[in-house]
DNA sequence: GATGTATTTTGACGTTGTAAAGATTGTAGG
DNA sequence: CCTACAATCTTTACAACGTCAAAATACATC
């Protein structure tokens, strides 16, 4: 009954998506290829196109799963810090953020736009502001509501403006990166409380 | 003598970066291709091997001259303003910054990576440096040298971040941005003084 | 078991970056 | 002057890419 249910392989859907990401992680992102990630399925090129039109649509998908995934461990690492003052949290989420990003650097890439195959498809759409409505509401437990949009803003850009400097290597080799990082959430949180 | 001196067209390699610079203010960035270059440029596709190895080569120099660009830019920005205090100077820099990102997303995009085509031209490396001397320097400037390393990190990443957040419009629309942006730097620089 | 629909394959098209070989143009030496 | 020579550009070719259309296959239902 349920349409879909394996016709051929069983859920090529799944495995498309599963053999992408094992791709992304795996080779450089460039190298990921609609093409490369058939091969990986063990499909046809052109398999892929009756369960994702384009391939903007398959790397959206698996950038949705990334929010997902990234929602789901921002959301451990908020309730399991011992620390529960709203700066403690916040920490405790930046750092786990940077820890994310760092772990999955191609779907980190994926879910903020820096390979442009990538098409903004619904679900993205949709987990994506999930992970903006968790940063606000951990920010607006700590300055209110009237500046949360714009703390939300400035906390975000600081842990992806790093993230997006480390993965790119952009950061000079003189600085020592775990020191660097505490600094700067440290100082990102302050400036947070300012007024 | 000069062994640059015009053969056929008159400075091919002038002309390629020129044409390779129109593209990516005219065009989408994933349309920008070496034949699209050497088209605009009025050559046959493969005439830009001679002056750039390759393609990753061709914009790691538009890249090495969008931080050239990048840093009188800032410098600029830095030395006009009325209020000349450290914290001024920074604030200054920091909306030069945003503007200048805002002004050339496809060379900023190039500039920092999100092209993966691009390669580390020597060139690219060295004004790369001399921008994040100059922010280091505006910083060191502020809260002295002991912590001015994670603290320009702490600046740099701000800015970017946003920056990339703004041209991948992930900024949340409710968000009224100018406002967003001010209140940002604001609380950038105060996060710095803190200690 | 036949029919129809969902799924996958095959083949083709136009595009890309790069490499090798040929043609063209300017420079220098006799 | 004009003959080599080297630098520059064009032509041609190749493998790979994403996408599309048509053919082939496998499943579900009647």
């Amino acid at each position: 009954m349920d349409p879909k249910k394996p016709y051929h392989t069983g859920d090529l859907r799944e495995k498309l998506l599963l053999a992408g990401e094992q791709a992304l992680a795996e080779i450089p992102v460039e190298a990921v290829s609609l093409r490369e990630i058939a091969r990986r399925a063990g499909v046809s090129h052109a398999a892929p196109k009756h369960h994702f039109g384009s391939m903007g649509d398959l790397l959206g998908e698996i950038a949705a799963r990334g929010f997902q995934k990234f929602v789901e461990t921002l959301d451990e690492a908020s309730k399991q810090t011992a620390v529960q003052s709203p700066e403690g949290r916040l920490m405790a989420m930046g750092w786990a953020y940077l820890r994310f990003a760092e772990a999955n650097p191609a779907i980190y890439a994926l879910m903020f736009g820096k390979v442009d195959r990538m098409a903004m498809t619904p679900s993205m759409v949709r987990w994506s502001m999930a992970a903006w409505a968790q940063l606000e509401g951990a920010v607006l437990a700590l300055i209110g509501p009237a500046r949360a949009g714009s703390g939300a803003l400035h906390v975000w850009s600081s842990v992806h403006g790093l993230s997006m400097l480390k993965a790119e290597r952009r950061v000079p080799p003189h600085l020592t990166l775990h020191a660097a990082e505490e600094n700067l959430l440290r100082m990102m949180v302050a400036g947070l409380s300012e007024h």
